[in-house]
DNA sequence: TCCGTTGGTTTCCAATGGAGACCAGGTGCT
DNA sequence: AGCACCTGGTCTCCATTGGAAACCAACGGA
């Protein structure tokens, strides 16, 4: 019965323009998934500043695999967030940049970044409550 | 020479408080690799309208397994963003809720959702365009 | 000549995610 | 009485994913 009280809801394909990130088989529940997710961020992030080629946000991204790196920027590129420029130099040089519509969601994507670095000590405060109280049943390594 | 050029982010253990997701060995990178997902943003975007119990979230969050369920609750809890508590009824009823701290961050969750429910038409077109321009050298299923 | 740099792709292996079985223990339905 | 089903999970199995590293071509510099 709780679900009627849901109001804002559809059921994505309904009279609303919008989707509904709830419904498994909406296009927008895929798309959350390629938004909401690490690389993706922190890549919109980077571009966000400037625009910049592929082994500069390898060397920026502290961590990210050449494989990631390049399937996401792939990914990026097809849904219109980051655009991709060859220049045939010397050794080919490979420009990415944000788009409007990639500029058009960093503004939330920085928010949960801000969210995370500045939260994180209560986090950890969290972590190490949790830990402590149930400790033997949870341990790190299980 | 170009990571000079990022004034403003500092190695993670700096003099500024804040962490620096962009550094892979600092803990905002893993509490970024937790939010930034899925399951993570539709349970807490969930539970910020009421608490729920867990196959009420189960039925609500379509195409959840049983298993990512209980394994993203209890990070969430962990982390301090979500609430457990256990009900001894007939069968036992285990409510989960959220905590202050996970609502502050579902501010810019839920932006993140309303910009994915919104602008998916124009993330849908350019992968219409990306498809069709490319479409023989990058077929849907390779 | 050999290394390094460009931007990737490919290969291999470990870790993750999903489907579904299984669990306890009580309750209603027949 | 017996059976299915509710609660909230866990466990096992398999497919997909992610990461590390090798490989690639073409060119520049030592």
């Amino acid at each position: 019965m709780q679900e009627g009280t849901f109001s804002s809801h559809g059921h994505c394909r309904g009279t609303t323009a919008r989707g509904d990130v709830f419904a498994a088989d909406c296009p927008t529940r895929r798309l959350l998934d390629r938004i909401a997710d690490k690389w993706s961020t922190l890549i919109l992030l980077t571009l966000h500043d400037q625009p910049m080629r592929f082994n500069g946000l390898k060397r920026r991204i502290d961590g990210v695999s050449q494989k990631m790196l390049s399937q996401t920027l792939r990914s990026l590129e097809r849904d219109g967030l980051v655009s991709r420029s060859v220049v045939a130099t010397v050794p080919v040089s490979v420009t990415y940049a944000i788009t409007p519509l990639g500029a058009s969601l960093v503004a939330s994507l920085r928010a949960m970044i801000d969210w995370a670095e500045t939260r994180m000590p209560e986090v950890a405060a969290a972590q190490a409550a949790y830990d402590t109280i149930s400790g033997r049943s949870v341990p790190e390594i299980a």
